[in-house]
DNA sequence: ATATGTAATTAACACTGTTAATATAACTAT
DNA sequence: ATAGTTATATTAACAGTGTTAATTACATAT
């Protein structure tokens, strides 16, 4: 293995070591006790030695951002191997994405906070190698099974899973910042939601 | 008037004159270009001043959220006088907030950013007197009404609620956060997830 | 005129993300 | 081994942020 090589690898090493401390500072002390100097006192560097591995900020915390959605992607793709009815597919990515939202509070604020723009225009989201877009060809995917199989009205599928996409955003974000309003039956809200959805767009 | 009155008159004008100042900043710069400092700049006063007006810069966007929710309210009630069929309503009071959202990016985010705790726990947020609480209601009596007319299937109103509340919810926030991904078609979405919801609920 | 209470200000604290300039360490070529 | 080069880390600083304690200016009441 040559110097160069060698090198890169430190240099590799090092990152998934910084981007393992801000994750740990995420869950430890959530979205708002995260910042570059915690990070830095964590990693015990100064906070500039950061900036040789990540351009800024938004860079890290998108980095955080992809490498939560890849678990989410496995999950997602596990659900699709066990389950043979396309609907009942979807429900249960569908419910899924909620639970992981849920579950992953400040990950989930990291993805939802961190600026539009690093993913670019829509053109650029689906051209790109994100995670985020992987997620979404996905729960595409699932979309155009159910419309294949004649379960589903025929619509646009870029609607639909939106829509879906939409549904579980709203109710992860209102019960991460309305947490007293759904009095913790987020998940009987859910269902409800869920069910009534895909109700809705079912034939 | 006494001169202890006209003290509070005086101070609730002032205090009118910095909300109105805020809401400019707000609607001009937008959410992250605000700043209590700025702020104090605007008014021509130090920023220490705004602290004797308001406990804190949480306490000063919770007045601008009542505010904007309290001219929505209005035109909340407007829809219900007018509109005669109950899920007619519902629909059009549900596109009615989307759009008011849409419009209005920087108030709704303020709505959304502002802690949760001034809003207290669900008991204390039902018994306040906020404008929070009137919309929320307001689109409670319209989901009990379609209820009532045997238009909705027999569900808890506030699980229902509380989804309408989730969906619109969702397509605001991801339309303001990721407004590429619409492609600029919200309100396409919008209709098509309105549509597939009240379908959802309905007998 | 003096005392009282309110309102506004200055200065400061403890933070934030980020950058330019500088020092140090590591590797390359002579 | 030494000199030159490059990569990496650090210090110091900038321009901000929300907020508070201490202090001054001012209008009112006695």
């Amino acid at each position: 293995m040559g110097v160069l090589e060698k090198r890169a690898k430190r240099k590799e090493e090092f990152r998934r070591e910084i981007l393992d401390s801000a994750r740990e500072i995420f869950i430890h002390d959530g979205y708002d006790g995260f910042s570059m100097r915690k990070l830095a006192e964590k990693i015990d560097y100064s906070p500039t030695t950061i900036y040789n591995y990540f351009k800024n900020k938004d860079d890290l915390l998108f980095a955080i951002c992809e490498e939560f959605l890849a678990n989410f992607f496995d999950e997602l793709n596990h659900i699709r191997s066990v389950s043979p009815d396309p609907v009942e597919t979807l429900r249960k990515a569908f419910l899924s994405l909620i639970e992981f939202g849920l579950k992953n509070p400040n990950q989930y604020k990291v993805i939802f906070f961190t600026k539009s723009s690093v993913y670019g225009t829509h053109e650029e989201f689906v051209q790109s190698e994100s995670m985020a877009r992987n997620v979404y060809f996905t729960f595409k995917e699932m979309v155009q099974a159910c419309i294949k199989a004649g379960r589903f009205r025929e619509m646009d599928e870029d609607v639909i899973t939106q829509a879906l996409a939409i549904t579980s955003h709203g109710l992860v974000t209102l019960t991460l910042y309305r947490p007293d309003h759904l009095k913790g039956k987020s998940d009987v809200t859910a269902r409800s939601l869920v069910d009534a959805i895909l109700r809705g767009y079912q034939k």
